[in-house]
DNA sequence: CTAATAAAGGACTTTTTAGTCTTTTAATAT
DNA sequence: ATATTAAAAGACTAAAAAGTCCTTTATTAG
């Protein structure tokens, strides 16, 4: 359903909403290695992000990538719009063309409801709120370093 | 989550469990045709899936695809054993490597009772479930002709 | 002012997925 | 037997996704 670049880059802005901050930025580098993501092509999605004013990153030394209080306003929805050329939230799992309530799909009943909440996540829930929940669920963004595989 | 391939195959399958039989057999191009799905990449995926046993063909005319009563007590998952690599039910929709009620990642509790549902659905209940279900839900397999769009 | 640092930009390669085309083989009906 | 029908097989092309590399630009610390 979501493809590696919007993965990438959720996980990484939700490292950046809860270690990043106006004076204390991360590299590219920084972010690829803890989440073992490759390098360039997670530099690439970073870019793309700032571009688009979702995360704010600042060159030369001491720069990198961080969030400011208005970044963690905005939601994943924002990443995955500049990610995605389309809204990946509202495609039928069946690869029915206008899969919905009326035209189901065999399995939409089955589906429907983990969307709507999906929906519900990405769309009204803002990145500092799941990132509060990341934080506070004991939820991963990344596995490296666990022993206990 | 699925390939297209996966979810061609599946809704061909559907069609063949509710509309063949040993007498009433379809070729690719009338199953490519009913579906809305290119006709030569469905042929590919049929015969692979003739080959693996999970549907039945027969050459010359008359001939065509169908499902004989052995066919249709096989799973959903046994046609995405065939078509995809890797075990789809069983990732991450975030991306982490092994992410499980023991390392979850951020969306792991709102996705899994529904992965787990998923899985129910295409493990353990019959391609003749399945297609009676869609038989009698009125789910659909394609949107050709609907005309209430 | 200069060296070092790190993002921005863009071109490029590789891999995977999707889709096409052509030839061969098997079955059947006439 | 032969013409016809339809799957089997496999080589092929196209497009999208994933990933790399290199050069430029901006910032800052010395």
């Amino acid at each position: 359903m979501l493809s590696n670049a919007s993965k990438y880059a959720i996980r990484a802005v939700l490292f950046l909403a809860n270690k990043s901050s106006n004076t204390q930025k991360y590299g590219s580098k920084h972010l690829a290695d803890s989440l073992e993501i490759p390098n360039p092509f997670l530099a690439k999605l970073l870019q793309q992000l700032s571009r688009a004013g979702v995360i704010s990153s600042a060159k030369g030394p001491g720069g990198g990538f961080y969030l400011t209080d208005q970044n963690r306003q905005r939601h994943i929805s924002d990443i995955l719009n500049v990610i995605e050329k389309e809204n990946v939230l509202h495609t039928c799992l069946m690869g029915l063309p206008r899969c919905g309530d009326a035209n189901p799909c065999p399995i939409h009943h089955l589906a429907a409801p983990f969307m709507v909440e999906l929906r519900k996540k990405f769309n009204v829930q803002t990145i500092d709120e799941l990132a509060n929940e990341v934080k506070e669920n004991g939820t991963y963004l990344t596995l490296k370093g666990l022993d206990d595989l």
